[in-house]
This record gives C-alpha cells, structure tokens and sequence, in this order.
RNA sequence: GUCCCCAUCGUCUAGCCCGGUCAGGACACCAGAUUUUCAUUCUGGCGACAGGGGUUCGAAUCCCCUUGGGGAUGCCA
C-alpha cells in the first residue's frame, strides 16, 4: 500500500506552492488507496506557533485534503532522533563536534535516484559535505528528522518540490546507514511567479489563507493548482475533485516548471461560480457578506438568492458579487466618479430621470416588465433612445456603469428606494 | 564558482517515451455578432517547437554543444 505524508512547518501561513505539494500527495494516495498522513515538522521551538498550524489544517480542510491518521509532531520526537544519532556513533558512521553528532559521507561514490518525474539523476558524493544530524542545541537537522521519520512512517512515496532534490543523495546515504528501505521519489517542478522568479509576495498572494478571503472557491484553486504540469489529455481543463482522484497520475507530472498565472485561476473561479446553483452558493456568498462587513441582517434569504441569480455570471470571485452589489444592502453605495459625470451631470440626463421618476410613481406592479416598457414608451413618447435614460437610470440607482440588468435590478430595489434615489438624483 | 533540474504561442498545456497528421486546446489580448451597461454566449484573428550542430529519406520528438531560466551548495525547513 502506497503511504505519502504532506510535512508543513507551523512557522508560517499555508503558501500556495506547498499546498499544491499536499494536493498532489493527498491525489496520489487517494489515486492508489493508499494513505495521506501529516508531518508536523516543528523542531524550530521558536519560529513554530500553535496559531500556524492552526490555520494551515484549516485550510487544508477548506481545500478537501484529509488525513488519514493524528498527525506526528517533530517536536516529541526528539529523544528518537538523539538515541538513533547516538547508534550511528557508535557503529563508526557519525562523530562528534562539540555537542553536535555529524554523519560521515563516504566520498568517491555515486549515488543514483530514479526520480519517477525526472527519470534517473546521478550525483557524486564528493559533492557532499558532512551531514549535521543532531545540532548544539540538541534539536535535529532537517535532512536527517526526515529520514528518521519518513522510515518510521513507513513512506513509500516521497512527494515534493524540485527544491528538494539536492536533499536525496544526503537522504539516501542516511536510509543507507540506517539500514532502512528507500522510499520512491518524485520531484515535481516549482510552481514560479509571473515573471519566473520565485513565487513571492510580490507577485500577488501567496497564502491560501488569502484566496480563500478574495472569495476563490476551494475546487477552483484545487483545479488550478492541479493543471500546473499535469494534465489528463483531450484538452480537458475542469475537472472536478472526484475526477481528479479517478485520473491523477504521477507519471504523466511534467517535468517543467510553471508560472502562476492569477488571470486563468480567476477565470476558472468564475466557471465554478457560475456553475454552482444559487442554493449552493448562498452560504458562501453570506459568509463573503460577513468578512466585507456588509450587513444583511434584514434581508431574506430569497432577496439574496435573487441577487446571486442576477449576478453569478458577471462575478470571478465572491468578493466581487460583494463590489458589485453594495447598492442593495446600503443606501451610502459606492458611487463611480467617472460614470457619474458621463451620465449624471448632464442636465438632460437629469431631466430623464425626473420624467421617469414621476411616471414610475404611477406604476401599480413595480415588476421588470412593466418598467421596461414604460421606458420604452417613455422614450418614444420624448423622441429620445431607452439608452438615454437607461444609463443615467443605473447609474443613479447603483452608481455603477456596470452590473446586472437594468429592470430586474429595478424590481428587486422596490419602488419606494429606487424613485427615492432618482428623486434624489434629479436634484442634486 | 561547483553540482543538479528544465526549455512548444505572453501564460498553462496536447504532441515527445514508440521520429512521418497545415503543431491542437485553454487563459489573456484584438475584431465582429447578440445585448440597456457589464457579463454571458457565438464566430473569427493574433500567437510557439530558444539557437547551432549531428543521426535519419524524414526531427518539436533521438544525441551533443551553446544560450537562457530555476534550484541546491545552512547547526533553516
């Protein structure tokens, strides 16, 4: 049975390229049956924090990546490492320097990986400096805990970025002196900024914590995240978690590194927004509500679902359906300086809106039928176009040139708000 | 510096392993159609095998070199 471990350290936030490492682990071991475990690798007591790790589940969680077993903490594991370091000693293969225990690498010997991404590597260990196992202060150096544990754990499958391969030989002569089975190894290729340098801050976010509040959908990043070096082939791009754990296969990862692209993970985002059915949105459009501090305390559940109908395929993220419909929740909306003096300060425009606004007021069924022809009358009548009065009219009550239709955003402002804001615009 | 990984449109990729289809798709961009705006949808366009040598009747595909990018070289993980 395959076991894969995912190993964050809690000294930070969830970055977008080791969650893609997890995804891809957690696929393969859902791909074989095998088993997805958790690694915590906190040995660095300072820098560690209860709070990151915390958040680094979460959003583990958030992203549909289980576990399968508790996770194992580097940190109660120490006495191990010191006691595995301490048989290394004395079987001539360590030594010591000062309170430090060193493993000896053998020089003059090739050591040969058959990356199952890259095919065979082949280093020289003359390249390779004596490893530090067990530091001064007692704790464990990264290469050797890893070695300790991955065997311990019993992985059959080390999943991880190219970063690491440079790490193999030195992992390798450690499994060699522990006398323990080498594990497989895949090195999957960096996931780079826009402009090909690592990805950092700079280019945009990098924290899953951060798309998860721009309001990206968990299977839109998920799907994103896959397509950077894999692919199943007949051009197929949405693919679906289930579909994903049905086709991932490891050997079809390319070989080559890839840039992140947010435009393409945002249009993606919107395919998964538009075709999600308003039910299955509301939660969550509810909850971007929250985080914006929109509240919406005193509409109904069918007034929002109205509003995701009129929306979902204009929107890329949830926080845009927040943007964009600011006017339906409060009265202080939003209002866009440039549509404004195109289509508001224009004396004209005004005297449209108060004409509309009095006709309006005559309308018994305030419903998007109605007021579309009596738009149209209206500007027939007045020998003007239905734009002409349109645009000011969305502007007025929206104070966006952009946004749902026209009509239908009308009927579910009601009557009374949308003549209030008319009125209101007529003679300011 | 040394070692290692890599190289198809601007970006993600299919094709490469097992040489022979006008190098296919998607995002982005541009144009057009639909439309009250925006968006959706639909058409069309732009756009790539890094360069040079081999091998071969034939190379994106196999080999070598150059160039370019990335990673490693920590008592960080």
């Amino acid at each position: 049975m395959t076991v894969v471990r995912f190993a964050p350290s809690p000294t930070g936030f969830l970055h977008i390229g080791s969650a893609r490492t997890a995804l891809l682990n957690w696929l393969y071991a859902r791909h074989t049956g095998g088993k997805f475990l958790l690694r915590i690798e906190d040995t660095d007591q300072a820098r560690s924090d209860k709070k990151f790790l915390e958040e680094i589940l979460e959003d583990m969680k958030w992203m549909g990546l289980d576990w399968d077993a508790e996770p194992v903490y580097q940190s109660s594991r120490f006495d191990v490492y010191r006691e595995t370091a301490k048989s290394l000693l004395r079987q001539g293969k360590a030594y010591t320097e000062g309170d430090a225990i060193i493993f000896k690498v053998e020089k003059g010997r090739e050591i040969e990986v058959n990356d199952i991404i890259h095919g065979k590597i082949v280093f020289n260990t003359d390249e390779i400096k004596d490893q530090v196992m067990i530091k001064s202060d007692g704790s464990p150096a990264y290469n050797y805990c890893c070695v300790v544990d991955d065997a311990y754990l019993k992985i059959t499958h080390i999943i991880r970025g190219d970063d690491h391969i440079s790490n193999t030989p030195k992992q390798i002569l450690l499994y060699e002196a522990l006398g323990v089975e080498l594990p497989k190894f895949a090195h999957m290729p960096l996931m780079m900024g826009s402009d090909g340098a690592k990805l950092s801050k700079r280019h945009g976010a990098v924290a899953v914590e951060e798309y998860k509040k721009e309001g990206f959908l968990p299977e839109a990043l998920t799907n994103y995240l896959l397509l950077l070096g894999w692919s199943p082939g007949e051009d197929r791009e949405i693919i679906s978690m289930e579909e994903a754990v049905k086709l991932f296969e490891l050997e079809k990862m390319r070989d080559v590194q890839s840039r992140f692209d947010a435009q393409k993970l945002r249009w993606m985002n919107g395919e998964y927004i538009m075709k999600k059915n308003t039910k299955e949105l509301l939660p969550l459009i509810k909850k971007q509500l929250l985080t914006e501090g929109i509240d919406f305390s005193e509409k109904k559940d069918e007034y929002i679902e109205k509003l995701i109908d009129m929306y979902k395929i204009r929107i890329k993220t949830l926080k845009e359906f927040v943007e964009l419909t600011d006017q339906f929740f409060v009265d202080e909306y939003v209002m866009d300086e440039k549509g404004k003096r195109k289509y508001l300060d224009k004396e004209p425009n005004k005297q449209n809106i108060s004409l509309f606004a009095d006709r309006l007021e005559r309308l018994d069924e305030f419903s998007h039928e109605n007021i579309e022809s009596l738009c149209r009358t209206l500007a027939e009548e007045n020998n003007f176009k239905p734009a002409d009065i349109i645009h000011p009219t969305r502007m007025a009550i929206s104070g966006k040139t952009r946004g749902a239709g026209l009509f239908e955003m009308m009927e579910l402002l009601g009557k009374e708000k949308v003549i209030e804001r008319l009125r209101k615009t007529a003679t300011g």
